[in-house]
DNA sequence: TTAATATTTAGATATTTGTCTAAATATATA
DNA sequence: TATATATTTAGACAAATATCTAAATATTAA
């Protein structure tokens, strides 16, 4: 859970679900959408892969991107519970 | 949405809600339930304030906080966008 | 008014984080 | 094999963060 909201801390991470969201991409395809560095958008992958918010694939020379959507569920469970 | 993400990324934070989610509480009675120092707790409830994630009412020498839900439902609904 | 209690503000410091460039690794193609 | 492309890893650095102690502010009670 820790590993979730810091991994969600961050626009640019939170960006990044939402294009996967729509649409699974190559690590180079997802970078093309910042103006951040190559580098730095692979470490974003990173922590999001750590709190296992995304998966990928290898595909030839590229590794493409999906969301996780089932550890989703356990940010809405952990916020449902302040619903009352 | 930056400020929300910002303060539920801390675990301190997190069980401060928590906490408030069953009973609202002052100040030092929150900061009876961690070893962290009071000024410190003082600095958690500030940050969960400005996300709008608690609130508080002065009652005399005592300051009462309460959790909000209302903002929780926003990170709801960001999180429902990712179920399909 | 003076002393005690509750809380915050100020300032310092060590750790974490996001970013960069340069280099390494892996795969595909000529 | 040699070269190009895709991505990550390594290392450095500035900015942000969580924590502390000491001091300031506010309220209550003696």
């Amino acid at each position: 859970m820790n590993d979730i909201f810091k991994a969600l801390n961050d626009p640019t991470r939170r960006e990044i679900l939402e294009l996967l969201k729509s649409k699974d991409l190559a690590a180079g395809e997802i970078a093309t959408h910042f103006n951040i560095s190559k580098p730095s958008i692979s470490h974003h992958l990173d922590i999001l892969k750590r709190a296992d918010l995304i998966t990928f694939e290898k595909k030839g020379q590229f590794i493409i991107y999906s969301v996780n959507t089932t550890v989703m569920e356990d940010v809405l469970q952990w916020i449902l519970t302040f619903k009352k």
